[in-house]
DNA sequence: GTCTATACCATGATAGAC
DNA sequence: GTCTATCATGGTATAGAC
């Protein structure tokens, strides 16, 4: 291993986003992340107190600057729907640009540890939920905003968490794979529901 | 470690699904699963081949009881509001009900290893699947029966994948977690919308 | 800030006795 | 069918040289 040129935390970060994307907190190992930067354990160490600490910065990392995004998002002044549609919109974009971080908030759902669970939820999901929410607050009291921003953001994630595991299954075709096409679908569902038009 | 009474391959499944649905794969070792069992890890592998086949029998096993009780559900004869309320209720308690069925499915679309979720898709969630598909095929052409199975499964799964992050989240209320509320709520929004009635 | 070296423990898996 | 014992490998983490 050569002595590389110095390595910023957020380079390491950068590098250790995709990885434990794709395979979890139990999934990567010190020595995945090292050799993925061109660094031994023991340089990571300096950078870090221990896996938890890098998987933490990591997860934040990746989730910072997405969620900043949305807040601006919801304009009060704007017809509701429209609101909705902007939203829609840009949670598919966003999405559909960065894998990893549709995958990121996957583990961060499913972590088996709750103390890890805890803090990463409330330090890099409350965001994305508390604009979700503002949003669901227009659709009061005819729905509960709390279930309905739920429903809204698995609406949207499960077109995304389910990619993979489609290509397996029959009746697959490439449309079902694009944004424009899943914003459609969802904002058309939302919108009007299975009820027909009346 | 005592000579126990011999173990099935039942019981062997029986236990370790638990296991496997908090911590996913990477998550639990052999020897976690062999003292849950009170049995050494020895013994383990004289019932099967490796982990991969372990993993691979137990998620199986969580899935074989609940899937097969879907396919009935849906009456051809029946109106297909009646269908959709009749499936909601059913995917809603069963999910419910047992907690390692929905966390196992979420182990699976997640799953870091591609021929391992290719199998486990193929053999084990594609049945829920294409019962999800018979019922949405009611509401084609107006919705394409691919996109809103996803977005049913999604839906209802939602709600309980996120079950334990939103116990840090504010605005938490305990009748978010009652089974009743949660199929009511998607049945409301899947049947009518967030349009308002006309 | 990165290295080499290493401590120490957990892991998946097997051989062979009973 | 289960045990004890063992192996090779890989895991997190640290000490100390440069």
């Amino acid at each position: 291993m050569l002595n590389n040129p110095r390595k910023s935390r957020e380079d390491i970060l950068d590098l250790a986003v995709p990885l434990f994307a794709k395979s979890g907190f139990d999934g990567v190992s010190i020595r995945n992340v090292a050799s993925q930067i061109e660094l031994t354990p023991a340089a990571l160490y300096y950078h870090f107190k221990d896996k938890e600490a890098l998987y933490f910065e990591t997860v934040k990392h990746a989730f910072e600057t997405k969620t900043s995004a949305a807040k601006d998002l919801i304009d009060n002044g704007d017809e509701v729907f429209a609101n909705l549609e902007k939203f829609i919109n840009w949670f598919v974009t966003t999405l559909n640009r960065d894998n990893d971080f549709q995958k990121l908030l996957q583990w961060v759902l499913l972590d088996s540890n709750p103390k890890r669970m805890q803090s990463l939820v409330k330090d890099v999901f409350s965001d994305l939920f508390l604009t979700t929410r503002k949003l669901a607050e227009s659709f009061s009291p005819r729905y509960d905003p709390q279930m309905l921003s739920i429903s809204i953001i698995g609406l949207v994630l499960c077109h995304f968490q389910s990619e993979e595991g489609r290509k397996f299954l029959p009746g697959r075709k490439a449309i079902h794979d694009k944004p424009q096409v899943i914003s459609a679908h969802i904002i058309k569902l939302l919108k009007n529901g299975l009820a027909p038009a009346c």
